[in-house]
DNA sequence: TTGTAAGCGTTATCAA
DNA sequence: TTGATAACGCTTACAA
């Protein structure tokens, strides 16, 4: 704003109870060695003049912001603003504050880096990355200078944290479901490795594991870059209408079940009915019973506070190796899936 | 951390490419007058020792942050996690970061002034406020200081600027829709004020058009603090099973009406085979058309970017007073309400 | 118990 | 085209 009247300093606050601005600056912090009279003499000015503080100063001395930069690819998608809401409260509860970044595009490129060097330039204390897509190699970029913790996603690279639930547990678990259902034939669909790599490897490891079991697969793909509004389900519902064999559909995500799920209904078709269909991620509230959609549940929260801690952890010193670690995930039992139909 | 490698500076560069920081900072801003030469020695000094730059220091010069608080109450509610996103997007457009601090607790209390108060101290330069319950006096302390915004709840103080949807007309809305279904009997579920302006407004609004009507009406009441995880649905459930010539149920949010919808579920019964349900709120998931709800949309997405449009163009002069706007919400007519069962 | 003064990493002004 | 130098608002020795 052009004619804003500049906050009050720390300047104001010692003229105006008459002392130099060092007493006012030990006053606002609570230290002690101040005589009570002045303490409340500066503490009344302070309020008088609706002193706050101002942190970037502040910073600029203690060279601490305390705050932590949240990177996530694509805040509309139901798992990431789950994970948002958990790194926020488990911050607060650290002590810290959160500042979020997030990459628009389609793929992980310029923007992405630019986002992330302006988190760094803000000089967050740590780093919490959750993008299916950002390359590790810029991630380490900064990791020799702030903690940093990968969530969401498998990555075992040593100069930086990762926090994630196992895809090949989850994949293969779900393929185990589907096989004890009964089903003989099994379409999985698998987004391309550029889309989201865990997205990717959970349906690889449900194609692996369906293999396994000698259960014919039929793996289909589709594009999609944003989970927020998916597009391609007619088109994948279409192919598993050309074969009728195929009696079970695994997504990769909640967000593509119930995409699936929205356009068979408009086709008058139903789970499991004609169809077995299940998600991934188990997140609220795609799992109300509802739906009663048939998934996988993801610690969402989990990953979150665990996320938190282990960088609140370095940065305060009481760790100082990247740690990597993997959480069980569970399978949700919904009405989606169920034995094949009888033909 | 104890022992990270202290970041470079401008200092650093200046000393590798042998050229004074005032050269340096010009280089790195793509100021003028510098000669090509040396231009690409400073990048080049950039480049190796991976510089950048500390956008805490550049603010305290510069006196801008090129930063927006946003402050939510209760950030897993999902009208609040959807408009948190849609104000990210909209920030990032307009060239702004974001720094977000949520509300814990279940008034608003000491904690709600303080987080507001630690985005002030960030130096944001204007804040977002996001709550239906923090007072207005509070919000409007800081309102001389820098552009603020109230988005989500009709508050038409002069000092900072509000974006709502009108809450009488969609209250209103949702009691001639289900007027209209022909139901005599009706019960609104309202929460205290104390619990949410805005969500006591509507149902207020819902109350006094059915008067209007010459409805009959039952007021229900139940506390709720977050949005997240509703327990009092049991309880409401009860509560019309104990009044069965009641024949519809109205409630203030959309993640009401589905905890309604669940415990009904788990009791057997339907809707609106056996009550009418409407939520409020209009977010997607909820409306899937898997689940059918009938409720009424809020545009969260647009309230988002006025929200922001308004606060920039307050930051950059285009605009010098505060402004209230009222935003038209869309009745949607799902499948959870319908005409009263016969009995 | 209080005050003085140096310095954090930038930008911005003014000379050279 | 470049380089000194003074801010910006605060914390923090150190001196009084």
């Amino acid at each position: 704003m052009l004619n804003t009247p500049s906050a009050p300093t720390i300047l104001d606050v010692a003229a105006r109870a008459g002392v130099s601005k060092s007493v006012v600056s030990r006053v606002l912090r609570g230290e002690y060695g101040v005589a009570v009279a002045t303490r409340d003499k500066v503490r009344a000015a302070a309020q008088e003049l609706g002193y706050v503080v101002n942190s970037v100063a502040q910073s600029m001395v203690t060279n601490r912001t305390r705050t932590i930069g949240v990177f996530v690819r694509d805040a509309a998608a139901p798992f990431y603003s789950q994970l948002l809401t958990s790194l926020q409260e488990q911050a607060a509860i650290r002590g810290y504050g959160v500042v979020t970044a997030t990459g628009a595009g389609r793929f992980a490129g310029p923007d992405e880096n630019t986002a992330i060097a302006r988190l760094v330039s803000l000089r967050v204390e740590g780093l919490v990355v959750s993008s299916g897509l950002l390359p590790s190699e810029l991630i380490a970029q900064y990791a020799s200078r702030i903690p940093i913790v990968l969530a969401g996603r498998p990555e075992q690279n040593p100069t930086f944290s990762s926090i994630y639930c196992d895809e090949n547990v989850g994949g293969a678990s779900m393929a185990d479901h589907i096989a004890a259902l009964g089903h003989t034939r099994v379409a999985v669909l698998s987004l391309a490795r550029e889309t989201s790599i865990p997205q990717f490897m959970r349906s690889e490891a449900m194609i692996r594991r369906l293999g396994d079991l000698n259960i014919e697969t039929l793996r289909l793909s589709a594009e999609e870059y944003s989970e927020a509004r998916i597009a391609g389900a007619p088109a994948v519902v279409s192919q598993m209408l050309k074969h009728p064999e195929y009696t079970a559909l695994l997504t990769p995500s909640d967000r593509w079940a119930i995409a699936v799920l929205e356009n068979m209904r408009s086709r008058n078709l139903t789970a499991p009915g004609h169809l077995s269909v299940t998600g991934y991620d188990g997140i609220w509230p795609f799992t109300t019973d509802l739906i009663g959609l048939t998934t996988w549940r993801q610690p969402v929260g989990e990953i979150g506070v665990l996320a938190i801690n282990s960088i609140a952890d370095q940065i305060e010193g009481a760790l100082s190796h990247p740690i990597h670690q993997s959480l069980n995930g569970e399978l949700i039992v919904g009405r989606t899936g169920g034995p094949p139909p009888v033909r």
